[in-house]
DNA sequence: GTCTATAATCAGATAGAC
DNA sequence: GTCTATCTGATTATAGAC
């Protein structure tokens, strides 16, 4: 009340979203050592020695950015149970996880970066997070398995294969692109990479893409 | 004759051997930007200024490391027609494929980190050589195909999902141990993850796993 | 041919003016 | 609360001694 107002924390807060967007866009072009934090300032139009008063240095703007991303990363898959039919399922989960891909490639390929080099600030949000998160899902697929609604697999081992395979055309852009010789994906290629994966990993777990 | 002998020239190439080890781990370890020539020299125990007399510069190292990556990559897939069975030729290419992220997955990192950057040193080689190789396994994958030897599907994404789920194990190695628990793949892993990747690619294009 | 000393630049971070 | 000027250290690269 006294040192702030609404609209000096209004401002404040619209910097730092304009840092971190900013911040997630360098990192993910040339990872953490790469960008630096004067061209961070450049594309937030902040002066440069700016950015160390809204953080508190190069790192804890670092662990934001990650956070942001990591904040809406495991949805698409929640409030789903053994009920449910694991074909419907699974087949919105790799459509949207291809979706997210193509339009929003730079979270995928920041997080990418950040596993490349050991994790060292994603360690907690994966014992933490990620663990117990995989640990659900694949008992949701085990029972599944053994209800007899599709072949038996190694949940695990399938959630990774939906991950990679969806991910690889935001991480991967730059080589799908040059060997396909295009400049950007089009509209159809999310409709044609979702039924080329659906296909693999559906049918191969005895499944049949809906409709 | 005049100015190297056989000697001389077996010393300066170990020495260049040495740099690219050292190199390659530690490019794949933290990118381009985070590794540093004092590093690289000290892991390679070479003084540091030195580096730079066996290669031209920091940018030079780092192709000629990305060049002998290359140079041992596309093997595994070679040799093939349309005669051979797919169910055999795609299996082994998986199983090779893994136990290569398993064993040797610095060099898948350092391919990733670079794709990811947007593939700055490697558009030469994705537009040479990689393009027309896929173009040339696209078709051999189509003629099983039309020969109903498989089921249909575009052959380009069937080789992006080969690589993305083998590559997997090698550039999220830390996201896959540590949602396990582990500290180190162990040697049952290899089989363990053949079988499941193999089960998904090879029932999803309508194929039985061989033996 | 090999290595030491050093230059030139740029990084992240800080002190203090407004 | 915001921003300018500056510091310290690390980086790549070079010049030149051995």
């Amino acid at each position: 009340m006294t040192t702030t107002d609404n609209t000096k924390q209004s401002n404040r807060d619209k910097k730092q979203q304009q840092l971190l967007d900013a911040a997630e866009k360098l990192f993910s072009q040339t990872g953490y050592d790469g960008a630096s934090m004067s061209m961070i300032a450049k594309e937030a139009s902040v002066p440069k020695a700016n950015v160390l008063y809204y953080f508190k240095n190069k790192d804890s703007l670092y662990e934001a950015v990650l956070d942001r991303i990591v904040a809406q990363w495991n949805l698409g898959l929640e409030n789903i149970t053994p009920d449910d039919d694991p074909a419907v399922v699974l087949y919105n989960y790799i459509k949207s996880k291809i979706k997210l891909a193509i339009e929003q490639p730079m979270q995928s390929r920041l997080f990418a970066s950040e596993i490349i080099r050991g994790a060292p600030y994603l360690q907690g949000y994966l014992r933490n997070s990620a663990r117990p998160w995989i640990r659900e899902k694949s008992a949701l697929f085990q029972a599944w398995i053994d209800a007899g609604k599709m072949n038996a697999i190694d949940p695990q081992h399938l959630l990774f294969a939906i991950w990679s395979t969806t991910q690889y055309y935001a991480d991967f852009e730059a080589e799908v692109l040059l060997v396909q010789n295009k400049l950007e994906y089009e509209n159809s290629d999310v409709e044609k990479i979702t039924q080329s994966i659906a296909q693999l990993i559906l049918t191969g777990v005895g499944l049949a893409i809906p409709e």
